[in-house]
DNA sequence: TTATTTAATCAACGGTCTTTTATATGTCAA
DNA sequence: TTGACATATAAAAGACCGTTGATTAAATAA
């Protein structure tokens, strides 16, 4: 598989990072539905105000989540785009290793 | 969605973790044409043995890769189970946002 | 205007992860 | 056996991340 590039690597590193924590995790699940407030978010996570707010800014930071402000409100939702990169780079990598492996190559 | 299980969520961002770091995510690229030995990784990658030894140690415990001992030399191959696993999870995860964000549920 | 509500930001602390240097382990060749 | 080579492990330093408490900003309600 040809090497990636720096700048694509360097994204797919960052959302990888910001997918590597269990409360970013369950907040991604709980957008998966489709827009929540963040009242609503910090109602089912038991975690501080602004810690919430801490990992909503690294979900939005890796282009996982979006804000939009309604008012007083301000309502999260899933950024698909990023997602569908990072699954198919997966995805990519997986079907190339399942190509390669039976050629076999040898190296030392 | 239906939230995931805490051990099944453990899991992924343990994995997600693991694949957040740039050294870690080029060594996945440079094992995907097939087995290399960690001297041919260490050729590529411009950082010292010690700490190739331990980003191969946390994609090991991560399980996305495997080791086998050859002689002096080990080799190390993707392991394609928990690749497939995150990948899948990912899929999932945007298919269901692409099922449920056309019922627009409100929140607040 | 003033008070209240929602959410973001800041500074500081503690812990974890990365990186380095040094050392150990295991394997083969001489 | 001894020496050389390939890789792993240990200990320590530094950088980075998550968490908290206090404060700020923005919007509405009184």
């Amino acid at each position: 598989m040809k090497q990636p590039r720096p700048k694509k690597l360097a994204r797919a590193v960052a959302r990888y990072r910001a997918l590597g924590d269990e409360t970013r995790l369950r907040i991604l699940h709980l957008l998966v539905g489709g827009e929540v407030c963040v009242c609503d978010l910090a109602a089912q996570l038991d975690i501080t105000q602004p810690l919430l707010s801490f990992h909503l800014k690294t979900l939005r930071d890796a282009d996982l989540v979006r804000a939009r402000r309604d008012g007083r409100w301000t309502h999260y939702s899933v950024d698909p785009g990023a997602l569908e990169e990072l699954g198919g780079s997966l995805s990519a990598l997986v079907r190339e290793h399942r190509k390669r492996s039976t050629l076999a190559v040898k190296c030392c």
